[in-house]
DNA sequence: AATAATTTTTAGCTTTGCCTAAAATAAAAC
DNA sequence: GTTTTATTTTAGGCAAAGCTAAAAATTATT
């Protein structure tokens, strides 16, 4: 596997969290990168001509099975590196996305192959994302985001998406944690936000709050 | 303390490594860095422009205390992550260098004070170079270059500069190892190389390996 | 189907950081 | 104290990545 920028390492994560494996507008990319549709155009006209991605003008963009493969191996760095900054060095798991954002960047298959062992070989980072395996297979994933849950269920948090400082920040002022429950109850019909309850009261989560929060029946 | 590009980083690094708190040339720079005299002369005027280098066109180029206080972070944050990486993960002290080189770049004071009470505050790295300190104070250096020794003295080896991949495998190569110890046999009058001997037989060390290498009297 | 609105692309500019080749300066040699 | 040699700087180019503003293509609206 090549060397890559950061830039373009960052391009590829972002591709395969927008759509996965299905293409990707401009505008959908240009918003999660932070940068102008132009710059867009250019960056992936780049990865292109690498064959990370396909790209047909106008339409979109997506990722070729090699682009894949380096997004899951980003990944994979991602999340171990938040289980070592969690587990050894006593970080919060609401304040490790950062730093993980940096070191996902460095170069070496030897250092992630020793890290993962270090780590005890987990399969899950401290959010209960998966992590990819050498190979890109994906361990299970765990819950269901809370939007699919109905009227009167008993849950437990048991999985956060990696979804940014912000989300977290939010996580944190709401006072979400893994492992907490609640009984759902009510969802709107008019924006699809639900009304969570538990033995201190109940509050509203909007639906783009609930869609990164997994939880299973409980 | 701002932030810095990976480049700015690395020249800083250099300039402390070639002149210390010193003036160094454009040439030596350029040499230290891989890079043409012409790219040295402009990246030098970018650093002069953010105060962290005085340079006088034809003469040199020197740190300011901002300067050294950067290199000092720099260096503490390399040798943590060797210390790390040698430490916990398991890896050669030789083969190191490379990675610390990408792992320094990383911007986090929090993680670096995190790192250094995870090791247990170490002093010196794998090669027993000396951490620089939070505060920039450096701990004493063990030894003295080969050099220093006179004909006949027995000594053994404390510490090597980390003085890059290519002399790390020269090293490997020549089976030289913390902890031997030799008899140093005779030291020329021409180059100044020297000769160590030890029950397996003798060789003869070059000048430039010898200022590398540290040793104390046994 | 024609026009309006939105999205995407092109064109041209900026900065960082490297390059080569030519000009300027400093150091060494005669 | 010139002249030659070596070093350093300037000048002009190139690629990565970003930007703004204008043009082109697509999608939506009447």
């Amino acid at each position: 596997m090549k060397t890559h920028t950061e830039s373009e390492e960052n391009y590829i994560k972002a591709l395969y969290h927008i759509g996965g494996e299905q293409p990707v507008s401009n505008g959908d990319l240009a918003q999660r990168i932070g940068a102008k549709g132009s710059s867009v155009t250019q960056a992936v006209k780049r990865l292109g001509q690498k064959e990370l991605v396909n790209v047909v003008p106008y339409k979109g963009v997506q990722l070729t099975p090699q682009g894949i493969r380096l997004a899951k191996s980003i990944l994979r760095k991602h999340r171990l590196w938040e289980t070592f900054l969690v587990d050894k060095l006593g970080f919060g798991w609401d304040e490790v996305h950062p730093l993980a954002e940096q070191l996902e960047h460095i170069q070496s298959e030897e250092l992630v192959d020793r890290l993962f062992q270090f780590l005890g070989s987990p399969k899950h980072d401290p959010h209960s994302d998966p992590i990819p395996e050498r190979d890109g297979q994906m361990p299970p994933v765990l819950g269901q985001p809370i939007g699919a849950f109905s009227s009167g269920a008993e849950i437990r948090i048991v999985r956060v998406e990696d979804a940014g400082t912000e989300f977290f920040d939010q996580l944190e002022t709401m006072n979400i944690n893994l492992g907490n429950t609640y009984e759902i109850r009510a969802i709107s019909a008019f924006d699809s936000s639900v009304e969570l309850g538990s033995s201190t009261g109940s509050f509203w989560l909007s639906q783009s709050m609930c869609a990164n929060i997994y939880a299973i029946q409980s």
